[in-house]
DNA sequence: CTAGAACCTCAAGTTCGCTCGAGGTCTGAG
DNA sequence: CTCAGACCTCGAGCGAACTTGAGGTTCTAG
């Protein structure tokens, strides 16, 4: 049974963000007769999927809930992890190409030295897409940077 | 001049932003003898700026400080303009790369299957890093998606 | 046995970018 | 002149993901 230091140091994790995930219903630990946290050595691999997963851009939420879905007791198989996998890359795939989408309208800014509101497209608000609720494309991409498409 | 609702309407910002924007000393705006807000038109010009500049994923802090340096009171030049965007275009390269350096350590896992903390690049934590303060590189990348290199 | 490091809980604080509400004032079409 | 609707200020709240602090307890090497 590891205590809160070694699996902080040995996951990367601070003690108060273990204590804020057990909270969460994202890890578990048993306890001491004292009281303290002893976790078994499976919540290594546990941290290391809630380290990826925010890395993916996965809200805590999210993670809990793809925790959840993972069998819980038994290593994922390989099946379990291609699913996961074939999720995550597909998100990338959609941030890396708004990203890029973002990037490329910039360079067309260049061009006209514009940012005026109507003719470019990075900062064009809501003129067109507030009208339609549902927004045209992806014409210009408001705060894709903090929070994936959902 | 223009009043709140009119530039709310044509920016796509809420007017508890633009007030939450001059507070900041993003904007400003001059004042009826009753105290209300009234516009120059250039402020529209203004938001695009800080509205491009957050799509960029610069802080408000940041935008300020980019705001600050155009110089005040003439419309930006295209030499301004070239400035900012090749900065803007390098950070959203930046962005890109780590984003597919993440999808491409992703797709190596399939293969392992792993996520085991010290294989798996895309949830490996400080272990190596933590040590050397300067991080070796972009073997993994912490939160790079809510917040840029900075 | 003892000291001191590690641990506990619970509440409150932090940052960012705003929004909301209460309670009151201004503006301008008719 | 009236009155609906737009606007004002100020303080509080939100949500995400934690951190910090106070005040007290437990563990373990020596």
């Amino acid at each position: 049974m590891l205590t809160v230091s070694e699996v902080a140091h040995r996951s990367g994790f601070a003690p108060s963000a273990l204590r804020y995930y057990e909270a969460q219903g994202l890890i578990e630990a048993t306890r001491t007769a004292g009281g303290q946290r002893r976790y078994a050595r499976s919540v290594l691999r546990r941290l290391a999927f809630i380290r990826a997963a925010s890395n993916v851009g996965l809200a805590l939420e999210e993670v809990r809930a793809e925790l959840a879905r993972l069998p819980s007791g038994r290593t994922p198989t390989k099946s379990d992890w291609h699913r996961i996998s074939v999720d995550w890359r597909s998100r990338l795939d959609e941030q890396v190409a708004a990203l890029e989408a973002l990037r490329d309208k910039l360079d067309s800014c260049i061009g006209c030295g514009c940012l005026s509101l109507k003719q470019c497209a990075i900062s064009n608000p809501a003129d067109k897409a507030a009208d339609s609720e549902d927004a045209p494309g992806a014409a210009y991409l408001p705060r894709l940077l903090r929070r994936p498409t959902s």
